[in-house]
RNA sequence: GGCGGCGUCGCCAAGUGGUAAGGCAGUGGUCUGCAAAAUCACUAUACAGCGGUUCGAUUCCGCUCGCCGCCUCCA
């Protein structure tokens, strides 16, 4: 079995065969920092994390970039995103992004989101933006006029082959605002010339200014990535005009091919209506963390297709929350019978057991190896969950060797691949002697029938009531 | 108007040219001091509609209906 990804670009999966041996090169398009990150952006940075952490797991070095978004990018009202949130909260612009980035990251870390392994800043890479643009005027795919920069949409024929889309169709229907100064209604800004009151501005070898939305991307995965990365990813609604511009601009500075495999994630819908900052029908990750468990969310998302949308809804989290606890319970189970379970092996079963954990392991990778298809994943889980409750239930005698292998084998696909939090390890440890204290106490009563003092063990303890 | 996607049991959600995983909810057993958990069994005329291709389609093609995304900032 091979991993085969999607790629948007060819519209079909393609088996996935890294440019570099060995190693992957993947960039993600990040948030724009002017206020909380909802449920939208936890699913795509969950189904990427998921690709980074399957990836890992097939044994590739991963170098992961996602881009914080750190320069306004203009309103239909003319206004910049940053400038009006630093606007609402009384803060300098770098302030309320700083704030942004932090807690975006604690929102990120509570998901269980591994970090990427770089998060560069567009303001921190004016210069290379600068760069870049310069690099397309001399090529010609550029031209200036009146202090701003537009990229020359003409001179780029492949231009809408992400998207499918023909310029000549879009210009029928646009109903953007067409810049006066553009030769083609289809040319984007590369650099905006920025007048006198924009508070973040730079300058330049075209005066004062800040850089267009799509050339920051280019840049900076360029930058830390090179000419040609694996896999750039990102939501479904940036494919087009955004993609698509950073293919434009990029390969007409390289004349190299800039991405192979395309991904794009899709939406998260609130009564089938797609949810986002602009419709104001979101739900912040901390406010969802108020209600739900990290993992509960976690889980919720996988339950779908990446490139399927997702509709949120209370019925359906929670219904999701019910299922994750019995994988979550299966767990406790394992790693409670792991700490008495004996070394000899009487058992008899020990070979089935092995070979039915290296059945499911290989169901669970083919699912995954699918375009990673985490709903059929987890539907292995399931599989793998009843039958070791089944089994547990039935053998009287467990080894320890086979107990081991069961735990690792769930540990492994649940916790490590899919980053479910399968049950609290650290309050485990910590508390264990006293637990188990509690435990042997409990008992005691209970084989005194002493019911009533031996039901107020049970609250005392944190969690895992399913210990006793 | 252009481009793309979706419509599977009450709810969520995989999937396949030979009548369909899993989870939640529900019902009934086992277990238990009660409960929870676990487990077993059950349950449902579930593949939007109409045509076409085919020995055979839920799966391919066409049309219709419904929903959604993009074409403008957006994960």
């Amino acid at each position: 079995m091979a991993l085969k990804i999607y790629n948007t670009l060819t519209r079909r999966k393609e088996e996935f065969i890294p440019l570099h041996q060995g190693e992957v090169r993947m960039y993600v398009c990040g948030p724009t920092v002017y206020s909380d990150a909802h449920l939208g952006h936890a699913k795509s940075y969950i189904s990427f994390d998921i690709i980074v952490r399957y990836l890992i797991y097939l044994g590739y070095r991963v170098k992961y970039v996602q881009n914080l978004t750190d320069v306004g990018h203009l309103l239909d009202t003319g206004e910049d995103r940053i400038l009006m949130g630093a606007k609402r909260e009384k803060l300098d612009p770098m302030e309320l992004v700083e704030n942004y980035i932090r807690r975006y990251f604690e929102d990120m870390d509570a998901l269980n989101v591994l970090a990427p392994n770089i998060s560069p800043r567009a303001t921190a890479h004016i210069l290379e933006q600068i760069e870049l643009i310069e690099l397309l005027l001399q090529k010609g795919y550029a031209y200036k006029i009146n202090g701003s920069v537009y990229f020359d949409i003409t001179k780029f024929p492949s231009y809408g082959k992400l998207s499918g889309r023909k310029i000549e169709d879009q210009v029928a229907g646009a109903r953007v605002e067409i810049r006066d100064e553009k030769q083609h209604p289809a040319d984007f800004v590369l650099w905006v010339k920025a007048t006198p009151e924009h508070i973040m501005q730079w300058n330049s070898p075209w005066g004062k200014g800040y850089p267009g939305w799509h050339i920051e991307c280019s840049a900076m995965a360029m930058k830390y990535l090179g000419e040609t990365l694996d896999i750039h990813g990102g939501g479904m609604e940036n494919m087009f005009p955004h993609h698509e511009c950073e293919i434009a601009q990029s390969e007409a500075a390289t004349g190299k091919q800039f991405v192979r495999y395309w991904v794009h994630n899709n939406m998260i819908l609130v009564n089938g209506v797609k949810m986002s900052k602009s419709l104001g029908n979101f739900t912040i990750i901390r406010d969802a963390l108020n209600k739900y468990s990290p993992e509960q969310i976690r889980f919720f998302i996988l339950t779908t297709h990446y490139r399927s949308p997702v509709d949120f809804s209370d019925a359906a989290i929670q219904g999701a929350g019910e299922g994750m606890r019995k994988l979550q319970t299966t767990f406790e189970r394992l790693s409670e019978i792991l700490r008495y379970a004996q070394n000899d092996n009487k058992e008899t079963g020990t070979l089935k057991i092995n070979k039915l954990l290296d059945e499911y392991k290989q169901k669970f990778m083919e699912a995954m190896d699918d375009d990673f298809n985490t709903p059929l994943a987890i539907g292995v889980l399931f599989d793998l969950s009843r039958e070791l409750n089944a089994y547990l239930d039935k053998e009287t005698q467990v080894s320890k060797q086979t107990i081991t292998a069961a735990y690792q084998l769930y540990d492994k696909l649940g916790s490590e691949i899919l980053g479910l939090t399968l049950y609290s390890k650290h309050t485990l440890m910590e508390a264990d002697k006293y637990i188990e204290l509690l435990i042997e106490i409990r008992n005691d009563l209970r084989s005194i029938k002493q019911w009533e003092l031996a039901d107020k063990i049970p609250n005392f303890l944190p969690s895992s009531p399913s210990l006793l």
